[in-house]
DNA sequence: CGTAGGATCCGCT
DNA sequence: GCGGATCCTACGG
């Protein structure tokens, strides 16, 4: 059911576009221990320009030098204090834009992946969630800038199942206070997989 | 099933 | 210093 790679020239798009393209697409992460392929179902686009929720809101910095530069690539980000989220680069070299991988489902290696995430209990929670996603891969900080359409990549993109229109839904990205009246989340309306929608803005009530 | 609180540290103001 | 594109555990219903 795994595709052939995509071609960089396909993901050099808007990120709203490219949200959508990823949906039902194959990410995989080969490592020492082996390979975790997993299936996207649930992703959020982040704009450079006029997107106060992106890294790249206020100009370029030296974390988000990858979300500048040329398709195709990862970006990877530490937050708050302890995980790591991953990113599929899109628009043209020099145009900052990505789209974060919120959920995906395992298709391959699902035992490796269950001895990395220990708190998962069933197997539908080892990716639901950006930071348990990059987890069950086996995604880290030393892929950050990976090229995703590189056969000799640890970290590769392939192409899966077309989802049709009306199995994607769309509405205001996870806990960003930002542009909530922008709908950049996408997901597979009838996954299991996807995460829970929580409010951005303060995380801990007033008190 | 839902909410609350804590962990933990890098990047930016 | 502050707060974050989060997750886990505990506890209440």
């Amino acid at each position: 059911m795994t595709g052939r790679l995509f071609k960089r020239e396909e993901l050099a798009i808007d990120p709203v576009d490219l949200a959508q393209v990823l949906l039902g697409s194959v990410l995989e992460c080969t490592g020492s221990e082996g390979t975790v392929r997993a299936r996207l179902v649930e992703v959020e686009a982040y704009r450079g320009e006029d997107d106060p929720a992106s890294h790249c809101y206020r100009g370029r910095t030296a974390r988000n030098t990858v979300m500048w530069g040329p398709a195709g690539h990862l970006y990877v980000y530490f937050v708050y204090g302890m995980h790591f989220c991953a990113n599929v680069v899109g628009r043209e070299d020099g145009e900052a834009g990505a789209v974060l991988l919120r959920a995906a489902e395992i298709t391959d290696g699902a035992h490796l992946a269950r001895s990395r995430r220990k708190a998962a209990r069933k197997d539908v929670e080892l990716a639901r969630g950006p930071a348990r996603l990059t987890s069950a891969l086996g995604i880290g900080p030393q892929h950050n800038g990976a090229d995703l359409v590189d056969p000799q990549s640890p970290v590769r993109l392939l192409t899966g199942e077309e989802i049709p229109a009306e199995r994607v839904r769309s509405g205001p990205r996870v806990g960003v206070a930002a542009a909530m009246d922008t709908p950049w989340r996408f997901w597979i309306d009838d996954s299991p997989a996807v995460s829970l929608y929580r409010r951005g803005g303060r995380a801990r009530p007033a008190k």
